[in-house]
DNA sequence: TATTGTTATACTCTATAACTATA
DNA sequence: TATAGTTATAGAGTATAACAATA
C-alpha cells in the first residue's frame, strides 16, 4: 500500500496515480517531495529565500536592504563609477537601479558628481556618512554570513563560492 | 596609483577613499567586487537569479513556471493533498498560493475534490492530463538541470544539494 | 475558539518601451 | 545615430489582515 512518505516515481508507474492512504493519521501527514529533491535548482531556491530573508533582517537596523548594501559597497570600492555600469556590476537593469541610487543619495550617503567629459553621466561617489555606514553595515554582514552559515565547514562554503561563480560568469560572459 | 583593478580594503584604509584613475581607458573599466566577492550570499543571489530565469525558460512552452511546476510535481507524488500542506510543502503563503491553484485548475491539470470528512479543505488532485505535462515537465526540467549545471562535477552537485538543505531545514525546523 | 480557504491589499523585484540631453 | 540616465508601466513574488464556512 503506497504511502506518504517514500514515495518513488519510475517511468513504468509515471502515469499510475498514486492513492492518498485514507488511513493516514488525521493529524499532518508527511509530504513528500522525492521528485523535487533530486533538483539542485529547488535547494537553491528554497535556501537563498531564507538566506536573504535573513540578511535584510540584519540590514534593516541600518536601513539598508541587500541590493542596496550591494550597491553602496561597489560605488565605495569603485568611487566614480557611472550608473551603467554600476546596473551592470549589481545585474539589474538601468531604470531599477535609479530608485536605488535615487534612495542612497536621498540619505546623503552617496552623491552623484557630473562627469565634466561627458555630460550625459553621472560619477558616484560615498559621502563620509556612506563609507561610515557602509562599514557598520560590512560588519554586520559579515557577522549574518557566520552565523547563516554555520552548518557549513570551510571546504563546503570555498565549494559553493566557486560553484555559483561559475553560474553566473558563464552567464555574464556566454 | 590605485586602479579600478585589485582594489583591496583593510580595516586600515577603510575609511580613505579610493580616487577613481581619471586616466583610465574611457572604455569601460574593470569594476572591483573584491568586497562583494567575499560573501556566499551574494553569489548565491547571482546564481539564483541566472538558474532561475533559465528553468522558466525551459518551462515556458509548457506554459508552467518553477513555482506552479512544483506545485504540480508535489500533487502528482502526494495525490489528495491539502492547500495548506502545498503551501507549507513550498513555502508559499497560503493567499498566494490560491492563484497558483486557480491556474493549474483553471487548466484542468488539477481537480479541487471536497474532503468528506472535512467540509473547510480540499483534497488537490492532478487529473490525467495534469499528470501527462508533469511527465513532460519533468523530461524538461531534468534536461535543464544537466545543462545548468554542466559546471559542476558529480561531488559538486552533492556538496550543494546537502548544503543548501542544511539551510532551508534548519530555517523549517529551527 | 481555531482552522481552511479566500479576498483585498501592499510592497519589492524585475523587465520593457519610450523619452531627454547629450555625444 | 548611439549612449546615459530617466519616466512610466506592468508583471511576478512575497507578506499581512480580515472574512466566511466549518471544525
Amino acid at each position: 500500500m503506497p504511502s506518504w512518505k517514500n514515495v518513488r516515481r519510475s517511468s513504468g508507474d509515471a502515469m499510475k496515480p498514486v492513492a492518498a492512504d485514507p488511513t493516514a493519521t488525521p493529524d499532518k501527514p508527511q509530504v513528500s517531495d522525492a521528485t523535487l529533491r533530486r533538483f539542485a535548482g529547488y535547494h537553491m531556491k528554497r535556501a537563498f529565500n531564507v538566506i536573504q530573508a535573513d540578511l535584510n533582517g540584519a540590514l534593516k537596523p541600518l536601513e539598508l536592504r541587500m541590493i542596496t548594501f550591494s550597491a553602496l559597497t561597489l560605488i565605495v570600492d569603485n568611487p566614480g563609477l557611472r550608473q551603467s555600469q554600476l546596473a551592470d556590476a549589481l545585474a539589474v537593469e538601468r531604470p531599477n537601479l535609479v530608485v536605488i541610487i535615487d534612495e542612497l543619495e536621498g540619505r546623503d550617503l552617496i552623491v552623484r558628481d557630473r562627469v565634466p567629459t561627458d555630460r550625459r553621466a553621472y560619477a558616484l561617489k560615498a559621502t563620509l556618512a556612506g563609507q561610515h555606514l557602509h562599514a557598520r553595515a560590512l560588519e554586520a554582514v559579515e557577522t549574518h554570513e557566520v552565523r547563516a552559515f554555520s552548518e557549513w565547514d570551510k571546504d563546503t562554503r570555498e565549494t559553493i563560492i566557486r560553484a555559483m561563480g561559475l553560474i553566473h560568469r558563464r552567464d555574464r560572459e556566454g
